[in-house]
DNA sequence: AATATTTTTTAGACTTATCTAAATATTGAT
DNA sequence: ATCAATATTTAGATAAGTCTAAAAAATATT
């Protein structure tokens, strides 16, 4: 049995270990939980005992494959009901992930197979993430961010980098949304701005930090 | 805040007083929560002081109004989200228990409303039991056992008392589901069994105690 | 290489929820 | 009304998860 908590530990890991290639660092994962490091050592050490991960005195800990089927499923889950909560109860993307949050921990191995039938097997999440399969397979495709699309070229969005609620309110706000179609209209060297014309709904300036944020497929021949 | 634990407590106070006319007991309290006799009177005393009800030593508990208004929201989830698993996800109604269980402690009365208004909010859940409405208002429905339907007299089948695993599982392969209409074609005094003849399915014998457990509406001028 | 800074771990304590065993109240039977 | 049986509470312990403060290890700086 596998509690709430180790699983936090767990995807919390592997968020970490995804970008910063291998193990993570009892402060990051402190961060990431909102909890003290001392805590986390505590955590750790218990936990360890389980093989989830390795963990070694002050080398930081790194998933073994155990870890990384369970840190997949919850994701597969995580994900999988925020697909739900969007596209059936039309909530919007800024509010579901606090409530996927709980969801994700609801142990029944059936229930998600169904829901992802319901859903018709969804292979992005609301952001744009790719939701892992039973086997735990992710589908990936190829993105750019928005800042990577040069003058006159443009892309569909299919994905965002940051969950920020108010990042995602903001793109709510100019209409900017899966699936948008973007051309960049001008580009200021000097803060790395586009003015980006949003098919249908308009122009808007985005910074350079927005930009970033946004992945786009590039659409090719334009 | 209030903790799974708590709201465990809290709705097993309300079935047992539901029945026992205002208190409940330590020891039925532990036998609902499969727990022992002093944790219960532990968490009594911890959890008075939260004013969901009133706690005597010796003297058993009985909700408050705040009690028993946490009480029927979470009844009110945990027959929404049955409701959901069955009709949505088309899980039998014999497994929706032990998931609703879990479901039922998510926190966030928007998920609650959004659900409800995407079932498109249903009086019943798939035993039959009446789901409070966002105020807390059950619709009431007049119904009579099995066990009271006389020689000839007809009836449909609209809920359960019982939610035992191998009762629903024994109904099902009878074809005996809520909509059902049954007529009492025999009965033998000696043990209370009654022969049923359940439309479009065929004849079955049923015992006083599986009668007892079956809610009809009396079906009148038959 | 020695010192300062940062990171991590240890020590000790607290909370929630649980348990068993023992003590005390209440209830029921004669 | 007393004694036995049952129900409830208390006492003391345990486990999970958290905290702060202090100690120890690792890393960075000069």
């Amino acid at each position: 049995m596998v509690t709430s908590t180790e699983e936090d530990y767990i995807k919390a890991i592997f968020k970490i270990t995804e970008r910063n290639q291998g193990t993570a660092s009892t402060n990051s994962i402190a961060e990431h939980l909102s909890t003290s490091a001392a805590s986390v050592t505590d955590m750790l050490k218990r936990l360890s005992e389980k093989e989830y991960f390795n963990y070694q005195k002050y080398k930081g800990v790194s998933l073994t494959n155990k870890g990384l089927d369970l840190a997949t499923q919850l994701i597969r889950k995580h994900r999988l009901w925020e697909y739900f909560l969007v596209e059936k109860l039309s909530f919007t993307w800024d509010e579901v992930h606090e409530i996927a949050e709980q969801l994700e921990h609801v142990k029944s191995d059936k229930l998600i197979e169904k829901l992802d039938a319901y859903l018709d097997y969804p292979k992005y999440d609301p952001h744009g993430d790719p939701i892992p399969n039973a086997e735990g397979k992710f589908t990936i495709r190829t993105q750019v961010s928005l800042f990577n699309l040069g003058l006159g070229e443009e892309g569909i969005v299919v994905g965002v980098k940051e969950h920020d609620k108010p990042f995602l309110q903001y793109l709510d706000k100019l209409k900017i949304k899966i699936g948008s179609k973007l051309k960049v209209i001008n580009q200021l060297d000097f803060d790395h701005s586009k003015e980006v014309l949003i098919e249908e709904e308009g122009k808007t300036v985005l910074s350079h930090k927005v930009c970033s944020n946004i992945y786009v497929k590039k659409k090719m021949f334009s």
